[in-house]
DNA sequence: ACTTACTATTCATTAATGCAATATAGGTTG
DNA sequence: CAACCTATATTGCATTAATGAATAGTAAGT
């Protein structure tokens, strides 16, 4: 899977997988993993740093088997940021999909 | 226009657009650019890279009003290398459209 | 002459990801 | 008991791509 397709997706994925339930990063991770190869350690930095830009809040809960599992909370600003996100990126793929099709499927 | 989203799909978008027709490059700027915002200053080095890597072959045609164009090609190596591309942007793209539905539409 | 549109090049800056190393807790196996 | 594996979080470094600005040259219009 090409890495650079991720850059800026990844913070997508996460804001949309939180949009109706707390998660922790690892199941964020995982989850995420499920659909396309992604590293654990690009996951918390950037749960860093959308905790820093007030898109989440957070909370420790013990693991049944582990150690404590921080978990992330959409914050509103989060909200309002996951739908805008939600609507570039529609429009944005839907525009390469067009050129695709103009340039190869001609 | 989030500019993480481009990273790499410039690449595909190029490609796809010279796939029927040799294109210079300041044509393919300016098509892209109906899609989505791009700078000039992204798409030069892009396609010298591209040429580099043996996607691309190039030659010089006059214009009628200005400088004269620069020509890219698609080698067979290129047509090969946009293939797999847009099989890992679809791939790709509903992955993220699936993770979408999946946290914001429940 | 001056400006604007067309076309190509280059460089410093910004920003996100991958990978690897580190750490801690609990359970499993030799 | 020691070694090891899984779950979980953190951090630093190398890689890589897009941007914006500066540079430059041609042709056409005023």
């Amino acid at each position: 899977m090409n890495v650079q397709f991720k850059k800026g997706v990844l913070e997508l994925c996460v804001l949309a997988l939180t949009a109706w339930e707390d998660r922790y990063g690892y199941e964020l991770a995982v989850s995420i993993s499920h659909k396309f190869e992604v590293a654990v350690g690009s996951v918390y930095p950037l749960l860093n740093r959308l905790t820093l830009e007030g898109y989440f809040s957070t909370y420790l809960r013990e693991s049944p088997e582990g150690p404590p599992r921080k978990y992330y909370k959409l914050t509103p600003l989060g909200h309002t940021h996951l739908m805008e996100l939600t609507v570039e990126w529609r429009s944005f793929s839907q525009a390469v999909d067009q050129i695709i099709k103009e340039g190869v499927e001609r």
